[in-house]
DNA sequence: TTGACATTTCGTTTTATGGCGAAATATAGA
DNA sequence: TCTATATTTCGCCATAAAACGAAATGTCAA
């Protein structure tokens, strides 16, 4: 039951639904997921550390950067990999996710330390 | 989106969850699922509400009392079905479902009108 | 070593949620 | 019709959750 609602409470957020989808295959850097969703920083941390206790996302340091992915089948419990193949499903066709999927493709044309930068610019902007 | 995170949001609670389990292939009157989770008769309302809402059950008002019951899987959307498939699976082998599940027997034992006398009961005691 | 910077932690505020009891609603039976 | 009663609605309170900014942490590069 633990591990069930520990799932279900970390589905239960449009924020951590979005950020699912969106890392699909990839291997996202925190600052991509940070843009895509257009959310503080420590808002987005916080996310991450549900998904992540929950055995939703896996996070890797690599460097500066933290890198999230989805767990393979064979990595997580039967729960998890249940869970994330319902979501896939659930969402196919969904307009938002596909919003964010096009956004996606574009912010990984873009290297990421100009993702950073700009919300360095952006954070800086709204100080003055 | 709406309707993934409708479905969500439900289940992240242990309450609706419970109560989910404990309907299974059961057509129960909201008295013994109330008997079952020990809350009061205005919360397990609410939590019905927002399962009915997400359409993870089907309620029918039959005179004086309301059934509940899971819906058949042709007749719910396919993320209904299978996030209730999900969970049936993932809640396998647990200890509160199996608790649960023990206790809706006795329960199944008892006529309903019982239960609510039972319900009175408590109610007024409390009181005195 | 120092500075820049990606991310997390902490503290705070606002909003959402789950709980209850009292009152309302609706129906069966006397 | 009147009463008992199964369930819902409403109003309230306590707690949890989501958001932010500021400060802390850890790591690269000059």
């Amino acid at each position: 039951m633990k591990e069930t609602l520990a799932i279900t409470r970390a589905l239960s957020d449009p924020a951590r639904i979005r950020t699912l989808l969106v890392v699909g295959e990839n291997d996202l850097c925190v600052c991509q997921i940070i843009e895509m969703l257009g959310l503080a920083p420590s808002t987005v941390s916080k996310h991450l550390q549900i998904l992540s206790q929950a055995g939703l996302v896996i996070t890797r340091k690599e460097g500066r950067w933290v890198h999230v992915r989805l767990p393979r089948c064979d990595e997580a419990s039967p729960a998890v990999c249940g869970a994330l193949a319902w979501l896939r499903a659930s969402l196919e066709g969904d307009q938002q996710a596909e919003a964010d999927t096009r956004q996606l493709a574009q912010l990984l044309c873009i290297p990421r330390e100009e993702i950073s930068r700009r919300q360095i610019e952006r954070m800086r902007s709204c100080c003055r």
